[in-house]
RNA sequence: GUGGGUGUAGCUCAGCUGGUAGAGUCCAGGAUUGUGAUUCCUGUUGUCGCGGGUUCAAACCCCGUCAUCCACCCCA
């Protein structure tokens, strides 16, 4: 509530408006599309969950569980939470329903999330995350697929040249295990080097240390041992594999060693889109393989890889590229002057709808002048403006004026030719 | 949770060393008795975020508070 008494919405969640609906529509339906010609099938699941979920899958220890959830307890007393993100639900809903058993299963879903966070540019505690998971296959092939399909959204975006892509690979378990340790050692040995951050870091999450801002820390960083030196022999010809395919398909990719995704459940390949357009919050797409993900929230080993887009950012890169972005588009606009047309008027527009052409009719409902009738038919775009008069009653007919080919005179057609007539200006 | 910037008309913003608020845009009407550019004329819109303090006097100074943006942490 502001000082005003007028209830606003809470803080970082924010209403998509009717001059940029048009444009998150256009985003879903071209991300649907290809999602859709790659076979992956829409799931939706619930905006609620057990908290258990996020506990077990996401990490405990990570900033979303520890922080950033929005959770209580419903009536019952059980402890719920606002999904943070989309895959722990994914392997839920995947595991109740058995999904993969005996069957490869490929998905996307796109939905609200919610993080408890300051806001910021490109961050907001409710946000829009799109994503596809896929179970059952252990071949690099899938890795591969996610990134030539999220690479053919930014194309068809027409954002593709601000965004980069960065891999790393984290390996297995016990991968893990010894470059952890011996990055331990090395920061334990370079104490001294370590800002504030860093040291509170070394005890909660030493591979952010990796990670860190702080231009100062670029040399300590640039020695510190590399993951990739630890690989197992397996992860090592995934991952080689893995860049193989990108290249054999003219993806442009840089190999960042220190890249580490915030969640705990990856491993093997790990990768993101990353765009220097939007400020501090730089990844518009991350994601990776999670083969253990599965076992831990009780289902079956199911080898799994997956990734999220933040659609905010998307929108906004899309925004920052055009200035104009585009809006939604009256075809047929209907101008009415007159005390006795009022009731043929609205049979006009269902006349239209009822032919089935599928256009945008807006009919004028105000009393205003012509003059201002005309402006507002102008500004919604349409190609035709129909005129509705006494003359024009009185005489069976409507005016047509095109709005979009001033050299074309206004014309008079019979009402009962209207929608032959409107059918060929648009259809022919 | 921690820093910094900004809150004035529906929107974008001006407002000097304190003297009681303005422009553009938008919308409506008219010039054109029923025709969309442009131009011109007229008109509508404000708890100057909120609360307190200083002062004869506060949009402006001081304190507090809220909202918002940006950054840190972390992430999509």
């Amino acid at each position: 509530m502001n000082d005003r008494g007028v209830v606003s919405s809470v803080r970082g969640m924010h209403d998509i408006l009717p001059d940029d609906s048009f444009l998150w529509q256009d985003v879903e339906v071209q991300m649907q599309n290809i999602f859709n010609q790659y076979g992956y099938k829409q799931i939706r699941t619930p905006l609620l969950e057990s908290s258990k979920l996020f506990n077990h899958s996401i990490g405990e220890i990570t900033d979303i569980v520890s922080k950033e959830m929005y959770s209580f307890n419903d009536r019952s007393g059980e402890s719920l939470s606002l999904r943070p993100e989309g895959t722990a639900s994914t392997v839920r809903c995947v595991i109740q329903h058995s999904l993969t058993y005996k069957k490869i299963q490929k998905l996307w879903y796109n939905g609200t999330m919610y993080r408890y966070e300051r806001p910021q540019k490109g961050r907001y505690r409710q946000f829009h995350q799109a994503g596809c998971e896929v179970f059952g296959l252990i071949s690099p092939a899938v890795e591969a697929e996610l990134i030539l399909l999220v690479n053919r959204l930014w194309q068809k975006l027409s954002i593709d040249s601000d965004i980069e892509l960065e891999i790393n690979s984290l390996g297995d378990n016990n991968t893990r295990i010894s470059h952890k340790k011996e990055l331990l050692d090395y920061f334990n040995n370079n104490l001294s080097s370590l800002d504030e951050d860093s040291k509170k870091r070394l005890h909660t999450n030493p591979l952010r240390i990796l990670d860190t801002k702080n231009p100062a820390m670029a040399e300590l960083i640039k020695n510190a041992p590399n993951i990739l030196d630890f690989l197992d022999d397996e992860s090592k010809l995934n991952f080689n594999l893995f860049k193989d395919i990108l290249q054999k398909n003219n993806v442009a990719y840089k190999i960042n060693q220190n890249l580490v995704r915030g969640l705990d459940y990856y491993n093997r390949t790990v990768f993101e889109f990353k765009t220097t357009k939007l400020g501090s919050s730089d990844t518009i797409c991350g994601g990776g393989r999670y083969d253990g993900l599965v076992e831990i929230l009780g289902g079956d080993k199911t080898p799994a890889c997956g990734f999220a887009i933040g659609i905010e950012r998307v929108i906004e890169l899309i925004i920052n590229r055009k200035k104009q972005i585009k809006k939604q588009k009256t075809d047929v606009y209907l101008i009415i002057k007159g005390d006795n047309v009022l009731p043929y008027a609205n049979s006009i527009s269902e006349s239209i709808h009822n032919s089935n052409l599928n256009l945008i009719v807006v009919q004028n409902m105000t009393n205003n002048s012509i003059k201002s009738q005309f402006k507002q038919a102008d500004k919604s775009g349409a190609k035709l403006a129909i005129i509705l008069g006494d003359d024009e009653l009185s005489k069976n007919i409507v005016a047509i004026k095109f709005l979009k080919e001033s050299e074309k005179p206004q014309q008079n057609v019979a009402m009962s030719d209207l929608t032959l007539f409107i059918k060929e200006q648009f259809y022919d």
